[in-house]
DNA sequence: GTAGTCCGATTGTCCGGACATTCGGATTGA
DNA sequence: TCAATCCGAATGTCCGGACAATCGGACTAC
């Protein structure tokens, strides 16, 4: 009986468009993410050698190799020396990237909608001041949300932002997200630092979420950081935990 | 007046081992990193272009560009192009990591404890057998352990494994961590998916962590795969939010 | 003075090649 | 039969060079 094979090389039909302004490397990453998106590329086939591939493609070995690392880095593929590098078993979806709560709801399909509490300018706080790196009692934006999906409260989000960072207009605070607007001002979003706990629910904050008092509350404090090491944003959040949970995917560093 | 210059470019004394079986990219990337931990390149400061760095270590650029990219990945450096690369303005620690509750209680010096409660074989419910892929009623590895932190309970850890991936032995559960465990048995692990959220405390969980019921608890849920896609591991844990919270950094992918 | 333009500096992309290292199977030997 | 050895295959590392794209400051023109 013959044996099936298990992980047969695949071949596919790609190419690059050199007068695209697209790098080559990146057309190629794209295509073969596509592939494994779509099934072409089954789990834990092969993906024929670099060197065959990059003749195939009229394309030099560090090209290939530049585009086929993306994928890995995207945890979307898997190298192994003297082997081949083969496509990941599946399961990978999105390795956690700084994305924002209303990004999340609307690519869910729960049509956020978002309720401006507050949006004005107060003196810092010492918690807030610490965390932005602003002086005490100077001034802050501070905004006031309540995060809605199929009407029902489900988060409520207080943040802060240094001052002149930004126009917070509240008619766009509530049709998209915070770090949307952040970016769209020219804002190179790098990093954060993020702190998820529980607490009981206190009278107002249950009030604000349609809880009672004493309910667990899930919590996610959040500093982040543009390019230049400057925080833009402080944020505390509560969450119905009945209605929203963190889920993510995290990689190994290798 | 002379203005100070605020972002001088820094002299290091970098040098490579070219007999040192470690890649030269690898060898430059820790020193710079070194350097950047002990504060010999100041936040901000620029990193001098990369043809004079390699020229100056008798380096390709190549090799040089390999390894400024890897602290890049790592959120340690920016580049921009006409600038040059400078050091991320501080702030930045551990990008989250797959970790183990084990070593991070060790890291923080809190000197961690682990009560065995269960380790045995059982048929895998409905739950473990979809998480871990394998058929309903087959046989699983389960460990209930108890985290101690100073003698106090601070989480609850339930895991299940598939069977004939490795020897469980119960004082060594003891002594060090689960991922620690594996990865000594030869699995390389890859990426985890989790789900961490908020509930009520019923009766048995509070009797088990000190608590009293409906007291909030912070709960996580991980499957973790190595790099064949695998899942190797299945956990539901509960923690006392009074006593742990999820602390992490984290980075956007350009 | 202010706006637009030019230009040097620096990183981004890409090439073609060379050798080293590791994996896994096939061969060989006990 | 089983273990050790060899060998092909594939990725890992490294080189030296070339040109393109972009940034920021200096210069120029109005």
């Amino acid at each position: 009986m013959p044996k099936p094979d298990a992980d047969p090389t695949v071949q596919l039909d790609l190419s690059v468009d050199r007068s695209s302004p697209v790098p080559l490397y990146f057309q190629l990453s794209q295509q073969l993410e596509a592939a494994i998106e779509q099934g072409v590329l089954t789990p834990g086939s092969l993906l024929g050698n670099e060197i065959e591939l990059a003749a195939r493609l009229g394309l030099s070995r560090p090209t290939v190799r530049q585009a086929i690392q993306s994928l890995v880095d995207k945890g979307l593929l898997v190298r192994r020396r003297g082997v081949g590098t083969q496509v990941v078993h599946s399961q990978v979806k999105r390795p956690l990237e700084l994305s924002s709560l209303y990004d999340d709801l609307e690519a869910a399909g729960q049509r956020p909608a978002t309720k401006v509490l507050v949006n004005t300018v107060v003196p810092a706080s010492a918690e807030v001041a610490a965390a932005l790196g602003v002086t005490e009692d100077g001034d802050v934006h501070r905004v006031e949300r309540l995060r809605l999906a199929h009407g029902e409260p489900m988060a409520y989000l207080c943040n802060y932002l240094p001052p002149g960072l930004l126009d917070l207009d509240t008619g766009q605070l509530e049709t998209t997200g915070l770090y949307r607007l952040m970016r769209s001002a020219g804002i190179t979003l790098h990093s954060a630092r993020q702190s998820i706990g529980a607490r009981a629910a206190t009278a107002a904050e249950a009030e604000r979420l349609g809880e009672t008092e004493g309910a667990p509350l899930l919590t996610m404090q959040r500093t982040t950081f543009d390019d230049t090491g400057r925080a833009v944003e402080y944020g505390t959040h509560t969450y119905r935990p009945s209605r929203y949970s963190f889920e993510f995917q995290l990689l190994v560093r290798p």
